[in-house]
DNA sequence: ACAAAATATCTTGTATACAAGTATACAATC
DNA sequence: GATTGTATACTTGTATACAAGATATTTTGT
């Protein structure tokens, strides 16, 4: 393949994400089209018409997709081919569920194994960006918020738990841009997130727990009324 | 490619495993090798050998390969080739404690929510076949194992947290064959299970949970030492 | 006009050729 | 003798051609 710039790879990559090879580049720039609702729900996605866009061949273009379809952010059917994932309310209660049982422990976990420095980062990401004026500011607010959920497990040190929650945030994603992009009121988390850090700066595992799950669960039975209301799913 | 049989491919896959696709059939002859150690930990898998002995070509292969990888059961370095995943003490560690965040939620989600039916497929499924005195019996033993705790957690009804235990199920299967493979008592777990069986049946959810945990954290502690004492990781 | 079947087109599935990067072995030098 | 540079062989990375299956359309019969 030639070296010639592509610049539709360029695109929107948010700095966190820092693909280096062919198919990490494609994985990044499906991801972040798919979660930021840029491909509608359902939509299909033609290996062609992507290869040419994105001037790349039908190899590392599969890679990625099948490592989308892997973590359910695509469906596939067999010689039918791929799909943007559906949004459900099923699919959403069930990650709630995940959420809830996860994160709460892992929390807990951090806890006990968070460090000074661990705790100074995450005080800094607790507070979120939210101005309503600005409607970039969804994504940004979406991504903010699941880093501080994903430096509360990383406190956890446990990879695998990591991975999970990581999985798990990127499902959320949608639903709560959605949500937030027809009713304008995200209620606001940030003092809800400063409370669970309090929690792991003073070693109280229980607490933790028990602020995370409130949050998830408050948080998630928000969404879920307001995507059944606008009969998003 | 050609129509011809593929002797290789029909091997030792267990029934529970119904490949339709090519990719689907070498990702599973290739993790049934991993698991049962027929490839030992740490051993490098190359792509060319691997097409030629399996009868196939590179693309299926790179994607069961692919699979594998994203499910830590190979590593794999950019220009450097793919490995069987090595077994590790921390990640062992890890994988205990993610199963006891999950499973014991699980069993206790099953409490509320298993149906007659399923209540009688675990009590059919939670005496384990072990006799020491035949070797085939171990991997049968490991499977038969994980066939029960994927039925417990199945009666949770979310396929999320299916497949989160379906993949910590695989890559327990390892360390527990190695362990048994050395020190000859098992620990017999059909009474652990048995009990797990009665609390679910009697819809006492708290009871579930703590019967699971103390079913994951003994056992794995035992396998823990184990692996410790043979150095094996 | 409606339904069913056949065909044409489009999409994915697999194989293979070629490009690019990595590791190993050997040789030269310190 | 150890170490570093280099060349070669090997392995993976990407692209593309061809095969097989699915869908949509059209045509034909009732």
């Amino acid at each position: 393949m030639s070296t010639v710039v592509r610049p539709s790879l360029i695109e929107i990559a948010p700095q966190s994400m820092r693909p280096t090879a062919l198919p990490d580049h494609v994985y990044a720039v499906l991801k972040q089209r798919i979660l930021s609702c840029a491909v509608q729900p359902n939509e299909r996605l033609i290996e062609k018409k992507l290869c040419e866009e994105l001037r790349i061949s039908r190899t590392p273009l599969r890679e990625a997709l099948n490592r989308l379809s892997h973590e359910e952010l695509v469906s596939f059917q067999p010689h039918a081919g791929y799909r943007v994932a559906g949004i459900t309310l099923a699919g959403f209660r069930n990650l709630i569920e995940l959420r809830s049982i996860v994160e709460p422990q892992a929390a807990a976990l951090a806890a006990e194994r968070a460090t000074p420095g661990d705790i100074a980062a995450l005080r800094a990401q607790a507070t979120l960006p939210y101005d309503p004026s600005e409607d970039r500011s969804f994504v940004q607010y979406c991504q903010a918020n699941s880093r501080f959920h994903l430096l509360v497990v990383r406190c956890a040190r446990n990879p695998m738990l990591e991975n999970i929650v990581m999985s798990a945030l990127d499902m959320y994603q949608r639903p709560t841009y959605l949500r937030i992009g027809r009713q304008m009121d995200p209620g606001n988390p940030s003092s809800k997130h400063h409370a669970i850090v309090d929690a792991i700066e003073q070693h109280d595992a229980e607490a933790a727990r028990k602020v995370m799950y409130r949050h998830i669960r408050g948080g998630g039975e928000r969404i879920m009324t307001a995507l059944r209301d606008a009969r998003i799913a």
